[in-house]
DNA sequence: GGAATTTGACCCCC
DNA sequence: GGGGGTCAAATTCC
């Protein structure tokens, strides 16, 4: 594995270099569990990993995207240098699962409230949680369900903030947040923020594969994701050779328009018999890519996150450079 | 009728 | 004290 990086900041290098080594070791872990698994084919053990029937695989497929979501958000903080929270002590909290809340006076109330009118205010409100940032122009589908529960008008904001949990909070205890506040109209802007990550296993679809190739004359973004969701409506076109029904169960390659973020990237095995489509649904700046099993090479770019299997995503415009070879 | 959203109330924590 | 995060009843949607 090589990491070269220039410019970052010391702590957030170390954050990212530990990132990727957690999600590399996720990925190891990840690929030993598929290997055992012979008796599936290899697309069947690969695409079936977020399907109900295999937790294991999609569990740790959770993890690696949670681990490479961690190391481009902290990624785009460099390259978007506008996301104030990202300094050091800002919105990178230190992760307190532990759920620190003390005892108030209204919890306590609460053990011995049997009503839901004096429930009112018991919630455990995060102390402190891990957070993390992006900001888009389109209200970007993460591939997690989420469930809306507020909206406030927040001080000196032109825009209220909303705020959604996961759907998942309360079957599987899922803890993950994530607050949407329109920053700008004209264009439209939206910052998502994210708290906590998905512990829940009901990914109401897979991530996308969206490539994008920005249409603006700003080349700088480019966007990976994979989906394997046959039937969404999209307001992407559709890339890609005619599939079979199973195929496009476990991917459809869409395009989209994600200018000047590159955060939403994630981690999944590219489907293997399309790669050749893929790499030519890939216009500018975005070229190459193998022909078997899924190896693509994103070059075109100044950051290649990749993998054997695995390509995380690519990004450019900023100095750094960060290669990882596995 | 169940799920999702809206919205006023509650209260933690700075 | 007040901003902001969460709760939960009411309302809307499908």
């Amino acid at each position: 594995m090589e990491i070269q990086s220039s410019h970052l900041p010391n702590n957030r290098k170390k954050r990212v270099i530990d990132e990727l080594i957690r999600g590399r070791e996720l990925a190891y872990e990840l690929q030993i569990a598929l290997n055992s698994n012979k008796s599936s084919s290899f697309s069947d053990s690969i695409f079936t990993s977020f399907s109900t029937t295999n937790r294991n695989h999609q569990d740790l497929v959770t993890k690696i995207l949670g681990s490479f979501s961690e190391t481009l958000s902290i990624l785009d903080y460099a390259a978007n240098n506008n996301i104030d929270e990202f300094s050091v002590g800002g919105s990178w909290k230190s992760e307190d699962s532990s759920g620190s809340c003390k005892p108030s006076a209204a919890a306590k109330a609460t053990a011995t409230a049997a009503t839901s009118k004096e429930r009112r205010g018991c919630y455990k409100r995060r102390k402190t949680s891990e957070t993390w940032t992006q900001n888009s122009s389109t209200l970007i589908d993460d591939g997690y369900a989420w469930r809306k529960y507020g909206q406030k008008v927040i001080l000196n904001a032109d825009y209220p903030r909303n705020y959604f949990r996961c759907t998942h909070k309360f079957d599987q205890e899922c803890q993950a947040t994530k607050q949407v506040q329109m920053i700008q109209e004209n264009p439209p802007l939206y910052r998502t923020t994210y708290h906590g990550h998905h512990t829940c296993r009901n990914l109401h679809k897979a991530p996308q594969i969206i490539l994008d190739s920005t249409t603006s004359n700003d080349s700088s973004s480019v966007l990976l994701s994979f989906n394997h969701q046959s039937n969404e409506t999209t307001a992407f076109p559709l890339v890609g050779k005619q599939e079979t029904k199973d195929e496009e169960e476990v991917h459809q390659i869409q395009r989209g328009f994600f200018p000047n973020q590159f955060s939403d990237y994630f981690l999944l095995p590219p489907p293997p018999p399309a790669s050749a489509d893929l790499t030519g649904a890939m216009s500018s700046p975005l070229s190459a890519g193998s022909d078997h099993g899924g190896v693509y090479s994103c070059t075109a770019s100044t950051h290649t996150l990749e993998m054997d299997h695995m390509v995380v995503g690519s990004v450019d415009d900023f100095d750094d450079v960060l290669q990882f070879e596995f």
